[in-house]
DNA sequence: ACCTGAACACCGTTCAAGT
DNA sequence: ACCTGAACACCGTTCAAGT
């Protein structure tokens, strides 16, 4: 939501909820969930700890209000008037950057089911679903399917990123060390997970991501006739 | 992972591993995340909170082996030798009940990418695609897409059980309420979803989860000709 | 109306000391 | 080898008191 509707404007030194949720993005993506602390908050802010209760009702609002805020910008910037299978990617490749750059909202999105970020999802989702013509008993399994094929990407793409920052590895060594670990498992047991061990060191994240938007668009295309 | 190979076998009272990720899926279960505690812990195996650090390494090393302990059983009740399409679904359904039951492991799946559990799931659906007879290249993502829904689902279903019972909800009551902000939506902004929101107290979460998976598999087999 | 900052009731984790 | 329990360094949140 994040609107700043204060009947006089002060300085860009005074507190508001904006301001505050503006400074908890920034603690957020500088040093991810354990970073954001409402004493660190209050240090940036130049404030005491007990202030920000005044414009902000709890730490899940203060995240779910960051969350909210990165996803409507990042929605807003998708392209109108789109063919709607091109719209579909343009969402998802938006959503994927926005992880990447704030890998917090991957948790903050499985805090507050229901709520604005995730109506915003489905709404753009469901929205570009529509304008494939599908019959509208298809309508919502498909959006369905595809929203929660973003959310899960978006879940363990933060996942990673969170695990890497954590211990201060890079992306290529992240994957290195857990194709190791995958190559070292049981043959017998694992075979799959091995293979998948070979071509993971060179994958692309964001290919493997469209490629799975496509086969998601195409069973709401195979589903029609049906 | 739980594997108790102590050279002696001691009474149910002794400490050790597996006892100590029993009662912390106890704690759990009975109260998310916010129940378990090593303070909680330690007074359950009526013990001192730091006796539980001689077998386990941390928090995060303590929910990941209960994580771990859930998925490995829920995943050795799939029935072997049915077709792959069937197979699929069953995994899938295994696996939603779980998260039914232990909606904290929605949230733990997202805390350790590559590692166990997820590699176990992986494996799962990678094998069951395999079956399904595409072709090497596209198995991959075929896989991947069935993964990341699976998991989309069970990080959405776990936020769902997570916040109706922090807001003592019956399902019910916590569909009725989202169908109501839903439907309070800007009718411009937000067709889809107020749509949707007529929808929602009726469905079948178990039956839309199944439609989706359906769904994928069809464009699993579309892209196989191509 | 808004801010201060001390205080409360917790946490996870460590570690000397025990057996 | 394994356990005890006090202690440390934090948290989120509250609330009397200020302006």
């Amino acid at each position: 939501m994040v609107t700043n509707t204060r009947r006089t404007q002060r300085g860009e030194s005074s507190l508001s909820r904006d301001r505050i949720i503006d400074t908890a993005i920034e603690l957020l993506d500088a040093s991810g969930e354990a970073g954001l602390t409402f004493r660190a908050l209050a240090e940036r802010l130049s404030t005491g700890a007990g202030a920000i209760y005044w414009h902000v009702a709890d730490k899940d609002d203060l995240v779910g209000a960051a969350c909210d805020a990165v996803v409507a910008a990042t929605l807003a910037e998708a392209p109108a008037g789109a063919p709607a299978g091109e719209a579909i990617r343009a969402i998802g490749l938006g959503l994927f950057d926005a992880l990447d750059r704030h890998p917090w909202i991957g948790a903050a999105l499985m805090r507050s089911p229901g709520k604005m970020p995730m109506v915003r999802i489905m709404e753009g989702i469901g929205r570009e679903v529509q304008a494939l013509g599908v019959p509208p008993d298809a309508l919502w399994t498909g959006a369905s399917a595809l929203l929660h094929y973003v959310l899960g990407v978006a879940g363990q793409n933060a996942a990673n990123a969170q695990y890497a920052r954590a211990h201060a590895l890079v992306r290529e060594d992240f994957l290195a060390e857990v194709a190791g670990q995958w190559s070292a498992l049981d043959a017998h047991a694992f075979p799959f997970t091995r293979a998948a061990a070979a071509r993971l060191p060179q994958h692309d994240d964001r290919a493997d991501f469209l490629a799975g938007i496509d086969l998601i668009v195409a069973g709401i295309g195979a589903a029609r006739p049906a």
